[in-house]
DNA sequence: ACCTGAACACCGTTCAAGT
DNA sequence: ACCTGAACACCGTTCAAGT
């Protein structure tokens, strides 16, 4: 078999070819996994050739963010759709494993733009605050949605490593957690951003 | 020189010298250089001797944490202490070098008993919160509060190394960041809270 | 009770060289 | 344009053994 060739399939791979591998990986190892020889591995190539793709892990790990928190598709927000929103991206980062960390990380080195945000300055901006206000509650948001996922997250995998003492949690397990804490937070969180406007 | 003395002063370690290595280390490194062998080296001992201390390298660190976040002073919170609770775990998280981050994953871990918190519900309670709106008005605001303080030390991070692009920043390095926009977001997370037992 | 010394199984990153 | 092979400078953790 040529150096080409491998099973019919090319084996030069491309940026996205890279990113698809890492999701993989992430997936089925978790962020603590998520090494370039494991990447490597899946594309069946020398750690090295990565290096070719993307000059680090962190940028490697950006694209990853990106594809997490997906496109933006939301051609307009309203007022009532900064909860709405808040909770499309919620679902985003729960629909990949230990995502609340992976997005917060390339968040906080400024390598990754969130749709999110911007489509909530629009709501918040609709909903009567200004400028400088709108961006506060975004960030607001942004923040409490990404800690609040981060932890939930986190707190599977120490349920799943063994014992972490739950009785030291920061969200205690006799509310039943399918969201509604959550959701109640978020409403907190609303409602003090409607607030601001009404302070206007 | 025998093996128990050098330079008149004992060389056996207690757990709290362990905790103060490793604090010296994060304070001159960082999380990222905060490794199990850069604190024995700063204690001058073997790496495996700090396993004889702590179990492994998260207990080490939560330990740290609860350093950082300090023991509780707080004797009884009114609702208007609601601000200044959180403002005060900030100051506490800024004080040391990566603070949030470190908090935050002894946190997620169920391996830190964080004092703000109780006195957080303490202050939800007297402003008229039951119980449960008690606890999720807690766990918003201290999200809040880490999530802010993480990615604002990570960007301290991220401008020391270089050239992070601020144009995708989450928090705009227009408005001018002297604890401003923390105040400003933190002042509708709070009226988000108040308005929770307005409405009850 | 506290530590040594050595090993195991990993990391991210670089770089000359190949095709 | 995309990758190999080998190396460098690290990691956390374990464990028999010492005092």
């Amino acid at each position: 078999m040529t150096p080409a060739q491998r099973d019919g399939a090319a084996i030069r791979h491309t940026k996205p070819d890279v990113v698809a591998a890492a999701m993989t990986v992430l997936a089925e190892n978790g962020l603590p996994g998520l090494s370039m020889r494991r990447i490597a591995e899946v594309l069946d190539v020398q750690v090295s050739a990565l290096y070719w793709h993307f000059p680090n892990k962190q940028a490697l790990l950006a694209a990853v963010s990106a594809r997490i928190v997906g496109a933006d598709a939301r051609e307009s927000a309203t007022p009532r759709d900064l909860a709405a929103i808040a909770a499309a991206l919620r679902e985003r980062l729960l629909a990949h494993r230990d995502g609340a960390e992976v997005v917060s990380s390339s968040l906080a080195l400024g390598l990754l733009d969130l749709p999110a945000r911007a489509a909530l300055v629009q709501a918040a901006l609709a909903a009567g605050l200004d400028a400088t206000a709108a961006e506060v509650a975004s960030d607001t948001l942004v923040h409490y949605v990404i800690g609040y996922t981060f932890h939930e997250q986190q707190r599977m995998h120490a349920s799943v490593v063994g014992a972490a003492d739950a009785s030291v949690d920061l969200a205690p397990a006799r509310i039943d957690d399918r969201g509604d804490t959550f959701d109640a937070g978020l409403a907190m969180v609303v409602a003090g951003v409607r607030s601001a406007s009404a302070l206007r």
